[in-house]
DNA sequence: TCTGGGGTCCTAGGACCC
DNA sequence: TCTGGGGTCCTAGGACCC
């Protein structure tokens, strides 16, 4: 076997179910859902995740809480935990960097790593055995020779598995799935896609990019052809992510209909967000408020600054007035307020700086 | 199944300018 | 004042992912 760069996709299996289950060893083989602070009557709460002894009960993820109740009334019901998950993602992330790979990390329960080896699998299987024993918790990794065939492969491998799916073994796993095996097609563009006749991966390979272009737009037609043809971006990048904005949000289990109640909601919507980036260090360009109406009309209004800032008063006052360009006639089940950041080499000079 | 929260990127269309 | 063409900026919405 020769040494050459591969790409594997480390996924930990049922992660926050998985950390769950160590804090309550006792509720191990019983079914578990977790999700929102845990009460399964409250309305408009989803389930985070459930373990495999509910979901043979037909209960999912992103299935609401009192559904999954009605679905399986013997199901434990936990209250989300992000910190927890959090930390045990950290633990995870730090033994995958003892290892002599680049690693960029995907999220709390997935990373990408970059390796030179002549036994992939060897690799895969180390990592897999050190994260279940300083963690307790597993894994499942993919080989690919770039980040979308690993990505493909770890579901493949789950659970606890290893499987590789590289340009060699593409066209025989994937050739006859339908569109939306792809990592990045989902349900509507694979129903787009069938609507033009195309409904396999092998057909969409096959298919005429300019064609495509002409459906999808110049950048992701000819980019779903790529995906189809098993190809995909193959760099690890191990530099930090640069956020490119932040936004809190809030379904309210009943709806808002004052108004004087709906602008208090974003101003403190719109100060959370403000105070989250001055603590990054961040300077906000744009300023946008979301609106979701009863029963589920989903609008937002934007307005970029005259200039980036940090100051939460003036995020504040922004989306107030912003607002204000609502049609707030009907009941309110969601506001929120998200921010776009000036990348760190374009920060504009602001006013005061200049003074 | 009355449908969370936090992100990223792309597209279309209008305004404005030359 | 029967009306081109291009470029850029901005906004709203859509799609996808975890």
């Amino acid at each position: 076997m020769s040494t050459r760069d591969w790409i594997l996709h480390v996924d930990l299996d049922q992660f926050i179910a998985a950390v769950e289950l160590l804090r309550h060893p006792e509720l191990r083989g019983r079914p578990v859902v977790v999700g929102g602070s845990g009460d399964p009557t409250q309305p408009r709460t989803v389930a985070a995740t459930a373990t495999y002894e509910a979901r043979e009960h037909g209960v999912h993820s992103g299935m609401p809480l009192r559904t999954a109740l009605k679905r399986c009334p013997d199901a434990i019901f936990l209250p989300s935990d992000p910190p927890a998950y959090e930390a045990a993602s950290e633990r995870v992330m730090a033994v995958l960097r003892e290892f002599p790979v680049r690693v960029e990390i995907w999220g709390w329960d997935e990373a990408f790593i970059g390796a030179t080896t002549d036994d992939p699998e060897a690799l895969a299987a180390d990592i897999r055995h050190a994260v279940q024993a300083r963690t307790q918790l597993s894994c499942s990794i993919g080989i690919g020779d770039n980040k979308h065939q690993a990505k493909l492969a770890s579901a493949f491998a789950k659970p606890a598995g290893i499987h590789r799916l590289t340009g060699d073994n593409w066209a025989e796993t994937m050739n006859h799935r339908p569109t939306d095996a792809l990592w990045g097609i989902g349900v509507k563009t694979a129903r787009k896609l069938a609507a033009l006749g195309l409904h396999t991966v092998a057909e969409l390979a096959a298919a005429d990019p300019a064609h495509l272009a002409r459906h999808f737009g110049p950048t992701n037609g000819p980019w779903y052809r790529y995906l189809a043809l098993g190809k995909g971006e193959a760099e690890v990048v191990t530099t930090p992510w640069i956020a490119r904005g932040h936004s809190h949000e809030t379904t309210f289990q009943h709806d808002l209909t004052d108004r004087t109640a709906i602008a208090h909601h974003v101003a403190a919507l719109a100060t959370r967000v403000a105070h989250d980036a001055a603590e990054a260090g961040r300077h906000i360009a744009r300023v946008s408020v979301k609106v979701r109406f009863t029963p589920f009309l989903t609008r937002t209004r934007q307005s970029k600054l005259p200039a980036p800032t940090t100051d939460p008063a003036t995020i504040e006052r922004t989306a107030l007035t912003i607002l204000d360009r609502f049609d707030l006639n009907r009941p309110v089940r969601l506001l929120g307020v998200a921010v776009d950041y000036t990348l760190p080499d374009d920060d504009q000079p602001t006013l005061d700086t200049l003074e």
